[in-house]
DNA sequence: ATAAAGATCATT
DNA sequence: ATGATCTTTATG
C-alpha cells in the first residue's frame, strides 16, 4: 500500500531516511509503469545542515518547495545534465529531504533499460542518483509533485531491513558542507549490488 | 549583466 | 584526474 503522508510529516528527517530503505519507489510517466526498492538515501537537514540547498533558511525559487509539508518531490538539474529525486519531509516550514541514490529494479526493466540507453540489464541501470531519475523518467517537471498521487509514489510492501543490513556512512560531493560533510547521513543496504559506487 | 559552482557520471 | 553541460545563485 501507500506509504501515507504520516509517514513523510515526521520531525526526524534522518529517522525517516532510513526507513526509506526498504519501501518501493514507483512511477507511471508517459503511461509507463516502473519502479523499484529503495537500497540507498541521503538525508538533509534543513537550515541547519550546511549541506542542504535551504541552509540558512534560503529560500529561492528552487528550494521553495522543500518548506512545504512532506510528502511531495523536489526534483533539480545537477552540473547541467543530471536530474535529482528528494522527497520532503518533516512538517510546513521545516526544509528537510531526503536524496533518493540508489533502487533495486522490479518493475518496467526493459523500459528503463530503453531510457537508460542500456545494451542489456545491468548494475547501473539505476545505481546512482543521476541514473534511476532516468530509468525512472522523472525530470525536473516533476518538481513539486504530490506523493499521494498517481504520477509518482512510495509503496510499503511489508519488506524491512533488518538495523544490522543497514550501511551508515558520509553524504557524497558534499565536500562543502566542512563539519557537517563528516555526518554519517548516507543510508545503504549492506551488500545490495544496485548501491551506487560513489565513494 | 556576469560569473562561478554544483547532492554526477563516464571516460582516460 | 578530467570533461560534459547548463541551471541556479550570488554579486555588481
Amino acid at each position: 500500500m501507500k506509504l501515507p503522508k504520516e509517514f513523510y510529516t515526521r520531525p526526524d528527517v534522518v529517522e525517516v531516511s532510513r526507513d526509506l530503505l526498504g519501501k518501493f519507489l514507483y512511477s507511471n510517466i508517459d503511461g509507463v509503469l516502473t519502479g523499484g526498492m529503495i537500497v540507498e538515501t541521503e538525508a538533509y537537514c534543513g537550515e541547519n545542515d550546511k549541506a542542504c540547498h535551504a541552509h540558512l533558511g534560503r529560500r529561492t525559487k528552487r528550494t521553495e518547495i522543500m518548506y512545504q509539508e512532506g510528502g511531495v518531490t523536489y526534483t533539480y538539474l545537477i552540473y547541467g545534465m543530471y536530474t535529482l529525486f528528494n522527497i520532503i519531509t518533516n512538517v510546513s516550514g521545516r526544509a528537510d529531504a531526503v536524496l533518493v541514490r540508489a533502487i533495486e529494479p522490479t518493475e518496467g526493466l526493459k523500459e528503463m533499460q530503453l531510457r537508460r540507453n542500456l545494451p542489456k540489464i545491468q548494475p547501473n541501470l539505476t545505481a546512482g542518483p543521476g541514473l534511476l531519475t532516468q530509468a525512472l523518467g522523472i525530470t525536473t517537471k516533476h518538481y513539486g509533485e504530490n506523493l499521494s498521487g498517481n504520477l509518482i509514489w512510495l509503496e510499503d510492501q511489508g519488506i524491512v531491513i533488518p538495523e544490522t543490513e543497514i550501511l551508515e556512512s558520509p553524504r557524497v560531493g558534499i565536500a562543502y558542507a566542512e563539519e557537517h560533510a563528516l555526518l554519517a547521513w548516507r543510508f545503504r543496504v549492506k551488500e545490495n549490488p544496485w548501491t551506487s559506487k560513489a565513494k
